[in-house]
DNA sequence: TCAGCATACTCAAAAAATTGACTAGTCGCG
DNA sequence: CGCGACTAGTCAATTTTTTGAGTATGCTGA
């Protein structure tokens, strides 16, 4: 039951359709929750039937109609208990890891690779962030919007996938230099 | 089918019983992934089955015995395979995450008692992968361990255990002290 | 013009993870 | 001597997540 409280948390922000949330999931939100499609359109169905969030029809030219939903008083009050309760501890799942982990037992040929791809790949993403932060904030400052501007939740969430973006980036280009330079040596040797 | 591989990585540094897993899924291992003992039992009966491990028994004096597991090598196989085949996306779940998306629309306060608890754990797992570091490079030099140390996967999985630590405690650090700043400037409108 | 992609969603089955309840022996503490 | 904690597991039920297969419509580029 904590899908939930992400689906919540994310139409706080504006009201999405399904469809958009799964977009959403798939990227943005990404950054601290991640859902197929199929579970979003379940639970948005379940979060509806219970009342914490309102879906209402929206007509479209040129393309299928789509319903968005809002987030209800009792949602933002289910919010608000998920608040107050202890948090489960942060969930971490990373292939590469374990990759990494046994990298002395198994060729490191192809984990070298997905380290150099993964940490090309949060180069974008340091990029989107970047830009995305950039926009929530307009012209402040940040230490300003941090101060005074709106919507602050999700500009703090987005610094912590920024951070944390950059410190795969580090860790996967060192990591990476590691496993070379001691293939390296070891070839040196035969 | 992927919990299979974190536990042969888990193995390939020394033999564990499905109770002593259990205990490295619960702090060590979990800095990358996560398991209840119930599952981590399972999958190694399931590994045994399939012939990637090999468990027996240790007659043990003052406690019940147990059972503890090797890697075959049809097991170094397997994780030769999964080191090859592309790596799914990391995957991050985070109720604090949650929390603070929401925190300018549910109450602050709990969310920035949360923070400061995490930033506290976030120490003192600190001040254990430090501790395990010095210890698995013994009087090595840093530098010198990463070029010709011996279990190298295992010491670069804890650096980006340390690192993402260290980022989690700045972050939670950061973020509460914006929080609670926030709430006194509202608190002084009044 | 027509194939392929994007929008917008649904249903069902299988696999994985979580929750909860148990067995059973040992050790130390009061 | 009994109570609780630690070791070392097992079993079953439930919930969650993933995988896979569909349904429609409309727009765009070769």
């Amino acid at each position: 039951m904590a899908l939930r409280h992400a689906v919540l948390a994310a139409l706080l922000d504006s009201d999405f359709s399904g469809y958009q949330l799964a977009k959403a999931f798939d990227v943005g939100v990404a950054n601290f929750w991640h859902a197929l499609p199929q579970q979003l359109y379940t639970e948005l169905a379940k979060l509806e039937k219970e009342g914490l969030v309102a879906g209402r029809e929206v007509v479209q030219h040129g393309r299928p109609n789509k319903r968005v939903f809002t987030v209800t008083g009792a949602g933002v009050a289910e919010l608000e208990r998920f608040a107050a309760a202890e948090p489960k501890p942060t969930f971490i799942r990373d292939d590469l890891l374990v990759k990494v982990q046994a990298a002395d037992r198994v060729g490191a040929g192809h984990v070298v690779r997905q380290l150099d791809e993964r940490a090309a790949a949060a180069t974008t993403r340091i990029a989107a962030f970047e830009a995305l932060l950039a926009r929530l904030r307009g012209d402040q400052a940040e230490d300003d919007y941090l101060r005074h501007g709106t919507r602050i939740g999700p500009y703090l969430t987005c610094l912590r996938g920024l951070a944390l973006e950059r410190e795969t980036r580090e860790w996967c280009t060192g990591t990476a230099s590691v496993l070379r330079a001691r293939e390296a040596a070891h070839a040196e040797q035969i």
